[in-house]
DNA sequence: GTCTATACCTGGATAGAC
DNA sequence: GTCTATCCAGGTATAGAC
């Protein structure tokens, strides 16, 4: 890890706590082992060190952005073979995969709790933050049950309904646990249970 | 108003936008029309203006408590001819009405944008906001869907479920549209099918 | 209870030696 | 690229006149 980069995930981890306001340049350098002004080698400005959090949050959504979602199009075998086998162990996995990445890797985790805390003050950072957390999350989903629905796996239902129903519990847990993370399996408990009652509602039974 | 509440109102309506660290004490004061150093005769210290809103906060939480939750124990043949009559509109007028008070509320709306964003900076802002936002909601609703799954008025399920799933896209919205508060039309129509399709599963069919 | 003035500190940022 | 030294703006809080 060179210094530049080190920088950057010393202030994702203050700002994360701290807020971007609440952490002084000081204090990131301290972090890194370096005096405040040999920072400025690196960035012109603390802003600058945000923006390079943003974008490096940005790249790394489209990493991640298909993998929770649908299997992708160009794969249309495999696809099907997915949905045909798809049981209750399957959702509670999609779920407790989402539900523990988010909270658990080291940068969409930490970004999170900066995305929380500047939602009012910064307008990139929320940007990013809605985008994955409160808008492609559901939309993705949508297009799952839309699927699973139109294959006669689910009951026919309104597929936003359905996924903001399998959504919104991991979104409240990640709320709750994220200053907690102890009580982890409390969390996933709960989790276990709202996704067999999601189960139970919507897949179809009989033929 | 005095001067006093009315330092307290301004430094809340600045904490919950800017936060804690974020809003000095000059900019309240300009806000209430005095000049800083005037501030320190009615409160000691910044801090002990946030120690006001905690408490402040504390006690109308008691006020409002019952609000949502059961009608009161003490007026059990009221409460009777409560669940007596619940049907589909009741249900959607109950979620609104949580919806609208968090979301519209003057001093229940700050404190719900301040206690987000000193989350992981004020223990004593988050006890408050993770009580009444992350706990109690969820405890008032599963003691109202126990007692209308035991009067046969719901079907059979967890309560605790129950209530996770009626509440959770409450606090979904209430996050995606605290800084959005224009687009609140839009959310009220997504709580409005998410809450009766919630109905179409849980109540009971037939007799 | 409000003001002016001021003390004292911390924060962001730059200059220049090495 | 790191350091020391420094600048200047802004923050919290106090003293004392009115």
């Amino acid at each position: 890890m060179t210094t530049k980069e080190r920088i950057v995930d010393e202030a994702l981890s203050l700002f994360s706590v701290n807020g971007y306001k609440g952490t002084s340049v000081k204090r990131i350098a301290d972090a890194v082992g370096i005096k405040d002004s040999s920072l400025y080698k690196h960035f012109k400005s603390k802003q600058e060190i945000l923006d390079t959090i943003v974008d490096t949050m940005r790249q790394h959504i489209e990493d991640i952005s298909c993998e929770f979602g649908l299997p992708a199009d160009d794969n249309i075998e495999e696809a099907a073979a997915v949905y045909a086998a798809f049981d209750e162990k399957m959702l509670v996995e999609l779920s407790n995969k989402i539900f523990l990445f988010y909270l658990n890797d080291s940068f969409v985790s930490r970004f999170w709790r900066m995305g929380t805390i500047e939602q009012f003050q910064n307008p990139e950072v929320y940007g990013v933050f809605k985008k994955l957390f409160l808008e492609d999350s559901i939309a993705y989903q949508t297009t799952l049950f839309a699927e699973l629905s139109r294959q006669d796996i689910f009951i026919q239902a309104d597929p936003q309904v359905m996924a903001v129903y399998f959504y919104t519990p991991i979104f409240f847990l990640l709320n709750k646990y994220a200053s907690d993370v102890e009580h982890e399996e409390e969390a996933l408990e709960i989790l276990d249970k709202q996704v067999r009652e999601f189960y139970r509602i919507y897949r179809r039974k009989g033929v």
